[in-house]
DNA sequence: CGTTTTTAGTCGGTGCACTGAACAATACCT
DNA sequence: AGGTATTGTTCAGTGCACCGACTAAAAACG
């Protein structure tokens, strides 16, 4: 049988879309804090407090790659754990003062980065861009909870 | 600061959308051989005898990386590892019979799946799709190793 | 020649990402 | 209240992916 076409294959695309990525933030963004670090920290902007488990809904990692996560965000002082004392399973989250800080600081290189990564595309293929993988990438997901209707309900 | 919108964030789409096929590829093709690790044998079954570093080379994988898969597929006994006689620092590598069974069995499921993946998509949003990513992880490889100096620093 | 430089592969370390199993706290249900 | 889920977190195991440092073989040079 003869040998497939690789340049075809979506996973094998989104693998090397996401190679390149992680190439260019080590060196555009930072050598420290990674891409899902800062989704993390991004999320704890937005919603100061939540739990492990929502952050991790909202960055789309599981629960044992959250935790990790965290756990490292933890370790250089970025964020902290607080057990709920209305729920003692919840550990809530918030950034501290540096993790802010970081958080600032990287929000300005990422958005310097996504320039170059997307600079090979013009604003509508930008546009497009964004819309194709979404699709993709929301549809697949639905497949693993076939009882879920597609618009989350809060 | 406000927080970034993370669904503008190529980055971030294309770990979710490599994450979905993941899971998509779990489910549908092999929970023993991984996408990766198809790639590997794809490889060589169109260009058997290859050493390792090409093979990494053509699947975009770094050396330490390549060589992991490679042992993980020579444990299962799907493939071979030889000193190439002329050349003392190589390995040259070729697919077993078994390998190559394998390989045909999961080329038939992997196009499967591609369908189920790409579902969402109209015949010419998947070639856009290609194209898109295609330029984005080319050109974002492309500045590892230019002679241009690329972006000054500061 | 012999000395440098390049090249192929290995090794140790860090981090992401998943599964399945365990555990404790809470919620649900007669 | 008491037994049974359900939920949030952790832990062990596997695999991908990078880097930097190292070894050994080959090539390039003088």
């Amino acid at each position: 049988m003869a040998a497939a076409d690789l340049t075809t294959h979506p996973g094998h695309l989104a693998r090397r879309l996401q190679q390149a990525h992680y190439l260019l933030w080590n060196t555009m963004v930072s050598e420290e804090i990674t891409s899902p670090q800062f989704a993390v920290l991004n999320t704890l902007v937005a919603e100061p407090g939540l739990d492990q488990r929502t952050v991790g809904e909202r960055v789309g990692l599981d629960r044992s790659t959250i935790a990790e996560v965290i756990s490292r965000l933890g370790r250089r002082g970025l964020l902290d754990k607080v057990r709920d004392p209305e729920d003692g399973r919840r550990f809530l989250l918030r950034l501290t003062e540096e993790g802010a800080r970081t958080h600032r600081k990287l929000t300005v290189r990422t958005a310097r980065m996504n320039q170059v990564f997307l600079a090979p595309l013009t604003a509508e293929e930008r546009t497009v861009f964004f819309d194709l993988i979404r699709r993709v990438a929301d549809a697949a997901e639905g497949l693993r909870n076939p009882g879920e209707p597609l618009a989350a309900p809060h």
